[in-house]
DNA sequence: TACAGTAACTTACCCAAAGTAAGTCATCGC
DNA sequence: GCGATGACTTACTTTGGGTAAGTTACTGTA
């Protein structure tokens, strides 16, 4: 008799922690990049256009306090860092796919509508 | 033989813009309270704890540029405006269903890791 | 042995975005 | 006329994000 589904109400404290958190600039782009699987700090910083590595170290630090990635030292040299996304990570793969799919079926109404 | 499905690469400019954009703060909240039916810029207000009128301005006047709401001016007196999600906007409901999926898969496990 | 190079950060500083408070405008009931 | 109401603006302060340079620890080259 319980209803687990969301319940959709006006405001959600449970969904505005998490979108506030996954909405964080830069953070969706970051959570893309793991879950396609780049996995190092300097592959990440490549792989976002703008991103800078002052603000990837930021959200990756976030990130990894909320439990959604991992941080692994490979002890060579120069030392290398390997990020990875947790299973409550992984799981982030339904937002990021409904938000890519959204983007896609939407993007040629914006294309047409700003000439 | 065009593949019409996220492409899931590291990077997309479409997921980009679309998750900056309703990633903004406030947004996803506001959002949400459009999607469940609340419609008047007071209203509004009253339901997001936090948000403040003038964010709620700011934010609506970004949705509505995007094609994502729109406004209506009800010339009784005072003056009442309702928002409205366009069909563009009703299909974020994919997107807050997946975040709040995801938040209530997720918040026991955060709960039970900060005593 | 000094030196340039590399990966992954820090620190220091600055500006744009978000927050707070107060003001505006039209209209109504009193 | 006077205060109240709804939906904003405007003005100002604070915080978060952006840019640049410094740090650490090793290594390969001269």
């Amino acid at each position: 008799m319980e209803a687990m589904d969301s319940d959709m109400g006006p405001f959600c404290p449970k969904y505005h922690r998490a979108v506030e958190l996954i909405g964080r600039r830069w953070t969706g782009a970051i959570l893309r990049a793991l879950l396609s699987g780049v996995s190092r700090f300097s592959a990440l910083c490549e792989t976002v256009p703008g991103l800078s590595d002052r603000m990837l170290a930021e959200r990756l630090k976030e990130l990894e306090a909320e439990g959604i990635v991992t941080r692994t030292v490979l002890p060579e040299t120069p030392v290398r860092v390997e990020y990875a996304l947790t299973a409550k990570g992984r799981d982030l793969d339904s937002v990021i796919g409904a938000v890519s799919g959204w983007a896609e079926r939407w993007e040629a109404v914006e294309a047409a509508s700003k000439p």
